[in-house]
DNA sequence: TCCGGACAGTTCTAGACAGCATGTC
DNA sequence: CTAGAACTGTCCGGA
C-alpha cells in the first residue's frame, strides 16, 4: 500500500507523507488502514518499537480531524509530550493545530478547545475531565500510547479509567491503542471494542544475543568471537561496537553502576574521538557543567567530554536532554542508563547492552529479574531505521548455565500478560471518589457499573473482590468526609475540590488533619513536614546513621509538627515521619539558599531529586492552601487566621529556593537564588530598588556578567538597561562574593566559617 | 664494598558492607 | 571502603 492509496486524509497529507521518503506503508501500518483506522476504527497496534507506530496514530488523527474532529494522544511521559508534540506539527502547514498540556497549573485548559490534536500525559487528561474540560465531550478520536502501562500498578489505573471515562462521555469515539508486544494483546481488543493488529514485524533486523567469556552468541544460531584481554565484558562490547562506527546503550541497575560505568567506558570511546569530535564534546560539557553546580554534573561533563555518558532520574531534566541530543548527534558514543531510558524520548542505537538484568526490591528484600517486557523494551532501542544496518540486543552471561537461562528467559522468552492493577485500594481511593465528584455515577451501583468498562473487569473471573475493595473505600472517603452516602453517593465541597485538585485522598485526609490540628501560625518546617508525609510524595530513603539522626531532629522541632509524632516504638509510622522529616529538612535547606552541591551531598541526591522534591512541595503547598480555604468554608472555626498567607509565602519561598527577603527579587524573569542573594548583598532589597538601580553595581554583583545584567535590568523595567561604558562597581563585586559563601545556616553549628580561613 | 634486616611508605587485593529504578498531578 | 598483604625503597650496622 501506498500513501497515495490512502483516503480520507487532509489535503496534501498523502503527497507530503511520499515527500518524507515514505513509498510504501510498512505491513503493520497497511494491517492498520486495512482494518479502517481512516475510517474512524478503532484498533489496537501490538507491534514492536520504531516500527512505524507513529504513522499509524497520525493516520487515525489526521483523518478523523479532515472529518471534523478532534484527536487526543495521551502519553505516558512529560518528557514524552514536547517529543510528539514536535512530530504532529509537521502537519500544522495542512491546516491541523496542535496543543500540549502537562503540568500542575492550567487547570481547565480551555484554550485547548481550538486546538485540532492535543497531546498529553494520561494524569492530565484526567484531571482535565475531573475538572469539566469542555472539549473533551467534543473529542472524535483518542489515542493511547504504549497502553500496556496499564499493567504498572502505580500510573496503570489512571491510564484505565481515563480510557474508560472518554469513551463513556462519547461513545462513538475511535479508540487507537498502540502497545509493545505483550502476551495478551487479545485482551485489550476486547476491551476497547477495536481490531487487533499483533505482529512482530520490524522495519530492520533485530539480532538477540548473549555474551559468554569471548563469544557472542545469537539467536540465529551464529556467533562472533570478541577479542578481549584483560578487558570487562562491557568495555570488550563497547570497543566492538565502535570499531564498526556503531553507539552503545547499556542498561544497569542503578544510578552509581550508571555513573561507574560511563567513567570506565569513557576511556574506551575516548580512544575512538576525532579532533573535531573533541571539540564538539567540549562544548557540550561545559553546557552540562553550567546546568547545576553539583558533583554529579561535573562526573557527567568529564565523562561526555571524553564520549561518554550516563542517564538517570537523579539528573536535572536539562542533563537528560543535552546527553540523548549529543547521543543522537552521535557524539557520545555510549550511554549507560537506568531503565528510565528504555521508556524515555527516542534514543536509538546500534547496539544495546543489557548488563544487569536483576533489580533490587524493597518489597522482596532482594534482587529479582526484570520483567520479559521491560527487558524487551531495552532490546527495542536497538537499531536506528534508515541509519543502522541491523540492531543488536545482548545479555551478559557470567557463566555456562546462565548462558542458556538467559537465552530462554530473555532472548526467546514471551512477554508477560498485561493485567489492570485496578483492584487495589490506593488506585481505586483517588479514582472512585473522582468518578463520583465528576458525576460518572451517583450510587454504588451506578459505580460498580462503571467499573464494569474497565479491562479490570473483562480480565477477572474473580467476582466480588472489586466489590468488595470498592466497598472499604467507599467507607473511607465517608469518614475522612469526602462523601455523602445514604441511598445515593455524593462529594462533599471538600471532596470536590481534592478531586479537581488531584490528590490522593490519603494525602488530602493527612494535610487536612494537619491544618485542623494547627494552633497559631504554622512554621515552614511544620508545613514541609505535613507534605513530605503524604503519599503524594515519595519517600528519600532512610540510611543507617540516619535514624538516630532524624529522631534527635524529630524531638528537636517536635512543637512545630502540624499533628501528633508518632511514638518511637511504633516502628512503621515511625520510621515514615523520620524519612518525611529528611525530605521536610532538604526543602528548608533549599529555602535556606543552601548550595545544591551540598544538598546532593547531604542528601545522597542527584540534582534531579531536589527539582523534583521542589516541584512536587509546590503543588502540595498549592493544594493545602486550597484544602485550608475549602475548610474554612464551611466551617466557623477549623483553621485559624493567617494559615492560607502562611502557606502561599512557603509555597514561594520552596519555588524560589530563598528566604523570605529575597522572594521580591527572585520574582524577576532571570534572577535566580543566586543572583536574587548577590543583588540584595549589594544593597538592592527589591525588584523596585532593581528598576532603580544604579548599572554599576549591578553589573559589579553579577560578576561583570554583562549580558545577563543587561537582561535583568531589562526585565525588571529599568529606564535605560544599556551597559555600554559602564563599569564593574568594586563594592558591589565583594559583597556579591560574600554572599556566595556566606548566607547559609548549614545547619552544623556555624561550620561553614571554617572556609574563611583556609 | 657488599649484604641483610628493620622500617616506613605505597600499591594491590579480597572481603565486608551498604545500597539499590521510576514518576504524574 | 577498609584491613591486611605484598611490594618498594631507604637507611643502617656488620663483615
Amino acid at each position: 500500500m501506498k500513501p497515495a492509496d490512502l483516503s480520507g486524509l487532509p489535503e496534501g497529507v498523502p503527497e507530503h507523507l511520499q515527500s518524507q521518503g515514505i513509498e510504501e506503508l510498512y505491513p503493520p501500518q497497511a494491517e492498520a488502514v486495512e482494518a479502517g483506522i481512516t475510517d474512524g476504527e478503532s484498533v489496537v497496534a501490538s507491534v514492536p518499537t520504531a516500527s512505524g507506530k507513529t504513522l499509524i496514530a497520525e493516520l487515525a488523527m489526521l483523518s478523523s480531524v479532515a472529518r471534523g474532529g478532534t484527536a487526543l494522544y495521551i502519553v505516558p511521559l512529560r518528557a514524552l509530550a514536547s517529543e510528539k508534540k514536535a512530530e504532529f506539527e509537521e502537519f500544522e502547514q495542512f491546516g491541523v493545530s496542535v496543543g500540549v498540556s502537562t503540568g500542575n497549573y492550567d487547570s481547565d485548559g480551555d484554550w485547548l478547545a481550538s486546538k485540532d490534536v492535543i497531546v498529553a500525559t494520561s494524569e492530565k487528561v484526567d484531571s482535565l475531565v475531573r475538572n469539566g474540560a469542555q472539549w473533551v465531550d467534543d473529542l472524535s478520536c483518542v489515542v493511547a500510547d504504549e497502553v500496556h502501562l496499564v499493567d504498572d500498578p502505580n500510573r496503570g489505573p489512571t491510564l484505565e479509567v481515563t480510557l474508560a471515562k472518554l469513551r463513556r462521555i462519547n461513545p462513538d469515539l475511535q479508540t487507537v491503542a498502540l502497545s509493545a508486544t505483550v502476551g495478551n494483546a487479545g485482551e485489550m481488543a476486547d476491551w476497547l471494542d477495536a481490531t487487533l493488529v499483533d505482529t512482530d514485524w520490524r522495519p530492520i533486523d533485530l539480532r538477540k544475543g548473549v555474551l559468554y567469556g569471548q563469544a557472542l552468541h545469537f539467536d540465529d544460531g551464529t556467533e562472533r568471537e570478541l577479542q578481549r584481554g584483560n578487558e570487562k565484558e562491557t568495555a570488550a562490547l563497547v570497543r566492538d561496537t565502535l570499531d564498526d562506527d556503531g553507539s552503545s546503550l547499556v542498561f544497569v541497575n542503578s544510578r552509581r553502576n550508571a555513573e561507574a560505568a560511563a567513567k570506565r567506558l569513557a576511556d574506551v570511546t575516548s580512544e575512538f574521538l576525532t579532533p573535531e569530535e573533541r571539540d564538539e564534546l567540549a562544548d557540550v560539557a561545559a553546557e552540562i557543567r553550567d546546568v547545576s553546580d553539583t558533583e554529579t554534573s561535573d562526573d557527567l561533563a568529564d565523562a561526555v567530554a571524553d564520549g561518554a555518558a550516563f542517564h538517570h532520574a537523579g539528573l536535572a531534566s536539562e542533563h537528560r536532554s543535552l546527553v540523548e541530543e549529543a547521543f543522537r548527534d552521535r557524539l557520545v558514543k555510549v550511554i549507560s542508563a537506568t531503565p528510565t531510558l528504555a521508556a524515555g524520548v527516542n534514543t536509538p542505537s546500534r547496539r544495546v547492552i543489557v548488563r544487569d538484568w536483576r533489580r533490587y526490591d524493597g518489597d522482596v528484600g532482594g534482587m529479582t529479574p526484570l520483567d520479559v517486557l521491560e527487558v524487551h523494551q531495552m532490546f527495542g532501542r536497538a537499531g536506528r531505521p534508515g541509519l543502522d544496518p541491523y540492531g543488536e540486543a545482548v545479555l551478559i552471561a557470567k557463566n555456562h548455565e546462565e548462558l542458556q537461562e538467559l537465552f530462554d528467559q530473555y532472548v526467546w522468552a514471551d512477554p508477560e500478560p498485561v493485567r489492570s492493577k485496578l483492584a487495589a485500594e490506593p488506585a481505586l481511593r483517588t479514582h472512585i471518589l473522582a468518578t463520583v465528584a465528576s458525576g460518572f455515577a451517583s450510587t454504588e451501583a451506578e459505580l460498580l457499573q462503571f467499573l464494569e468498562r474497565t479491562l479490570y473487569a473483562t480480565q477477572t473471573d474473580e467476582t466480588g473482590r472489586l466489590e468488595e475493595v470498592t466497598g472499604r473505600v467507599l467507607e473511607y472517603l465517608e469518614r475522612n468526609e469526602f462523601l455523602e452516602r445514604d441511598d445515593r453517593l455524593q462529594a462533599t465541597g471538600l471532596g470536590h475540590r481534592v478531586s479537581q485538585l488531584y490528590l490522593d485522598p490519603m494525602s488530602a485526609a493527612e494535610i487536612v488533619d494537619g491544618l485542623r490540628a494547627a494552633d497559631g501560625e504554622p512554621t515552614a518546617m511544620g508545613l514541609y513536614h505535613l507534605v513530605a508525609r503524604t503519599p503524594d510524595m515519595y519517600e528519600l530513603y532512610l540510611r543507617s546513621g540516619d535514624r538516630e539522626e532524624y529522631t534527635e531532629l524529630a524531638y528537636e522541632r517536635e512543637t512545630e509538627f502540624l499533628g501528633s509524632m508518632p511514638s518511637e516504638f511504633e516502628d512503621g509510622r515511625f520510621e515514615d515521619w523520620l524519612s518525611a522529616l529528611k525530605t521536610a529538612r532538604l526543602l528548608e535547606d533549599w529555602t535556606s539558599e543552601l548550595d545544591e552541591d551540598r544538598i546532593t551531598e547531604r542528601y545522597g541526591v542527584g540534582p534531579g531529586d531536589i527539582r523534583g522534591k521542589v516541584e512536587t512541595a509546590e503543588w502540595l503547598l498549592n493544594a493545602a492552601e486550597q484544602l485550608a480555604m475549602e475548610i474554612r468554608r464551611d466551617e466557623r472555626e477549623g483553621v485559624p487566621d493567617g494559615v492560607t498567607t502562611a502557606i502561599r509565602e512557603t509555597r514561594k519561598r520552596v519555588e524560589y529556593g530563598v528566604q523570605e527577603e529575597l522572594l521580591d527579587l527572585a520574582g524577576v524573569r532571570n534572577v535566580g537564588r543566586k543572583r536574587a542573594r548577590r543583588l540584595y548583598e549589594a544593597g538592592i532589597e527589591s525588584r523596585a530598588d532593581l528598576r532603580e538601580a544604579d548599572p554599576s553595581v549591578v553589573l559589579g554583583a553579577l560578576r561583570g556578567r554583562r549580558k545577563t545584567a543587561e537582561k535583568i535590568l531589562e526585565n525588571a523595567g529599568h529606564q535605560n538597561p544599556s551597559l555600554d561604558d559602564v563599569e564593574a562597581d568594586a563594592g558591589a563585586e565583594a559583597d556579591a562574593n560574600a554572599a556566595a559563601t556566606d548566607t547559609v545556616d548549614d545547619g552544623a553549628g556555624g561550620q561553614q566559617s571554617l572556609g574563611d580561613f583556609e
